[in-house]
RNA sequence: GGCGCCGUACCCAAGUGGUUAAGGGAGCAGUCUGCAAAACUGCGAUGCAGCGGUUCGACCCCGCUCGGCGCCUCCA
């Protein structure tokens, strides 16, 4: 039986979806004006899982997930760019579809925008406006909060609370200070669509009410998003909702926690954070492996909690995986002796027991993926003791359907690396201080603190598969005539090209870069 | 000022009112190996920030203190 953290009531409850068999959800993308960071990737990864697991779970998955593609922003960096916002957006929305797909993040079913909506948002305001919920000043629509009875529900906040902390000046045409833009009048130059209150642009939170309900019904079973996104827009977009339909809106609310740097939320604003691309260019590992690594780094933390983006703890992901990926390359060897086979059933069964049992318990994956270890673990020991072919495709195969429920293991190769850890700290060091270097001379008043790198060298690639076969080959010969010394000379040269020899029982032997 | 979260071994990270406090990474020792690598085995928190309280019993519940963080403005 799943169960699922519900932001809204603080607990955890049994899911039971809407329909039989069906789940609704939807996830707040993105605002298309700039690249995404780690964070929007661990967003986006946690409800990839999510919907991934919903759909293991024999749950057909509606997911919608939209690009917010009207926005200050965007107008912002289309004036700077000189460009129109339809530029800006395209280009955005683009890189995310590469970046993302990197990361090995399925599409959703539906990824709305929100300039492709303005019927049905215009269609609400007004039916706010009608139901007296929200008022017209000028070319502007708001809504009223006070109107709302349960608002504040979600952040569980009272509107006396929020009035007294609010730190920005508060515009003197709105009854409350809470109330909220649902339309704007839009300047000269900026992007307008004509509605009743003349031309305009909608408000941030009402796309989302629209886009979700047009999509999926008015009442749907899970909304999703990040932390920071609790208050305001996911409570605006309940008011909205449930103040136009008078229905329940979403039924669970699941929220991510952030990733940070040095325990500081990551953000635009505090300059601190790293975009997916970046880590791609700086990491020594092929793409794939680099997704991997990540997915692996990004999923041993609990979707809810905070967690903490480091060299070491990507190099921990990275050799974590390792792990894995060597006992995938002994499992692909023919076998055969079948002594363990049945035992291999057993440990199969015991990890997918355990392995539901995690996912089911509000997705917890790093629990998932200890099941997978100790699977890992229990094959290692079994494949010792002799299993047959048959038994180790099996075993792979295991590894592989589990997994893609996290999206990992569906990979082929894998490339490994010979860095230990407490290396790659050092690297990381050395440009922290190189780096602080730069700014004291350049701009003093700006220090930012010290950024963790993926790593400083590229690994090197001076060999082609078929010559290291052969450097190989050559050193096995060596081997057989017990020359150890010309044997060794070759690992050596092989392995400062960053190539691991594994000896096996039978005088062959496999290598690993 | 209001609301809320977190503090588990060298690092990361699960977890439960009462069994031996998962798992990973790193480390050390051993087995195997020509030597390695990998794998395997063993070692590693008498304690879960600190102090009180509730309880037959708390890391887990309550209170306080210390430390870190988030939201209340755009933000995944």
């Amino acid at each position: 039986m799943l169960s699922i953290y519900n932001s809204l009531t603080g607990k955890k409850e049994p899911f039971q979806s809407l329909q039989p068999k069906t789940v609704r959800m939807y996830v707040c993308g993105v605002t298309v004006y700039d690249y995404c960071h780690i964070g929007h990737a661990r967003s986006a990864l946690v409800f990839d899982v999510i919907r991934r697991y919903l759909e293991f779970s024999d749950y057909q998955v509606a997911f919608v997930k939209n690009f917010t593609d009207v926005d200050d922003k965007i107008i912002k960096r289309a004036n700077e760019r000189g460009v129109s916002c339809d530029a800006i957006t395209a280009e955005f929305i683009e890189a995310y579809y590469q970046d993302m797909g990197k990361l090995g993040i399925r599409r959703a079913t539906n990824e709305p925008k929100a300039t492709e909506h303005m019927a049905e948002i215009i269609e609400l305001v007004g039916t706010l406006i009608q139901k007296g919920l929200a008022y017209q000043v000028a070319g502007d629509v708001y809504f009223q909060v006070e109107k709302y009875q349960d608002y504040g529900r979600l952040s569980k906040r009272k509107l006396e609370d929020l009035q007294a902390g609010a730190r920005v000046e508060v515009d003197a045409r709105k009854r409350h200070p809470m109330d909220f833009a649902l339309w704007k009048s839009s300047k000269p130059g900026e992007p307008s669509w004509d509605s009743p209150w003349g031309p305009g642009r909608p408000g941030w939170h009402i796309e989302c009410s629209a886009m979700s309900m047009k999509h999926l019904g008015e009442t749907f079973d899970i909304h999703g998003g990040g932390m920071d996104l609790i208050f305001p827009h996911h409570e605006n977009e309940i008011a909205q909702s449930c103040g136009a339909t008078g229905k329940e809106f979403a039924r669970y609310w699941a929220h991510n926690g952030f990733v940070q740097i040095n325990r500081e939320k990551m953000s635009k604003s505090l300059g601190n954070f790293f975009t997916i691309r970046e880590i791609f260019e700086k990491s020594r590992w092929p793409e794939a492996e680099t997704g991997e690594m990540l997915r692996y780094f990004l999923l041993g933390t609990h979707y809810r909690s905070p967690l903490d983006f480091s060299d070491q703890s990507l190099l921990e992901a990275k050799n974590a995986a390792d792990g894995f990926y060597g006992l995938f390359a002994r499992l692909e060897e023919a076998g055969d002796k079948s002594t363990a086979d049945k035992g291999l059933m057993e440990a199969i069964e015991r990890c997918r027991v355990a392995f539901r049992e995690a996912m089911d318990d509000d997705f917890n994956t790093s629990v998932a993926l200890a099941a997978l270890q100790r699977l890992k673990s229990d094959v290692n020991k079994l494949l010792s003791q002799g299993l047959s072919t048959e038994a180790r495709k099996i075993a792979r195969e295991e590894f592989r359907s589990l997994g893609i429920n996290l999206g990992l293991f569906q990979l082929g190769k894998w490339q490994f690396s010979q860095m230990p850890i407490g290396q790659a700290m050092e690297l990381s060091q050395v440009s922290a201080i190189t780096r602080g270097r730069v700014v004291r001379i350049d701009q003093a008043a700006e220090a930012d603190p010290p950024k963790p790198i993926v790593s400083a060298a590229k690994p090197k690639s001076d060999f082609s598969d078929t010559q290291v076969q052969l450097k190989v080959d050559e050193r096995n010969e060596a081997r057989k005539q017990k020359n150890f010394k010309k044997a060794d000379e070759i690992r050596q040269s092989l392995a400062s090209n960053g190539i691991v020899i594994e000896d096996k029982p039978d005088g062959t032997s496999r290598w690993k870069r």
